[in-house]
DNA sequence: GCCAACGTTGGC
DNA sequence: GCCAACGTTGGC
């Protein structure tokens, strides 16, 4: 099993959006080749991602989703209506791809940006190196054990 | 709103 | 295939 940290601004897609379907939700809207590559080819059902706020007054990892479908073609660049149309997608060869997710813990108190940044076992974490700007990058085992560790012991002292 | 960093586009 | 211009991301 791989992990993952996948990125949507709260005002757009928060992981309240998520929490309120009770059902899985398409991960839809990505538009980067090294994302559409991570979503098409290296992620498994069975994965799980940290939902991460960005763009926001407080970014940081909100929660933990599970990943529950294999890749699809994500219908929102068929669509002319949608914010994220692409007219240069081929109907029969489409450029992009969507999953399902569905919500596994929602921390009441997130994992901020700067405790992440606070964390020296942490510094290599993709989201934390300067100027990457991938909306869903792999984490390692360790990151992902520390950084669960850390939002669930912060969630659990509320 | 600013700005650094990076991806994409398109002329050549 | 190069590379400048442009657009986007995302923290601050």
């Amino acid at each position: 099993m791989r992990h993952w940290l996948m990125k949507s601004e709260p005002a757009t897609y928060s992981i309240d959006d998520l929490a309120k379907k009770n059902v899985p939700d398409m991960w839809e809207g990505c538009r980067n080749y090294t994302v559409r590559n991570f979503i098409r080819d290296q992620m498994s059902i069975g994965d799980l991602a940290f939902f991460y706020h960005s763009s926001c007054a407080m970014p940081g990892i909100v929660g933990i989703m599970e990943i529950v479908s294999e890749a699809f073609a994500d219908p929102t660049q068929f669509d002319p209506k949608s914010h994220y149309f692409d007219p240069k997608s081929p109907l029969d060869n489409p450029r992009w791809f969507a999953r399902n997710v569905s919500l596994v813990e929602r921390w009441p108190t997130p994992v901020t940006l700067s405790d992440l940044r606070g964390e020296p076992l942490l510094a290599g974490m993709g989201v934390l190196q300067r100027g990457q700007r991938l909306s869903v990058m792999p984490v390692t085992d360790e990151e992902w054990k520390l950084v669960s560790q850390i939002g669930q012991a912060k969630s659990a002292a509320v």
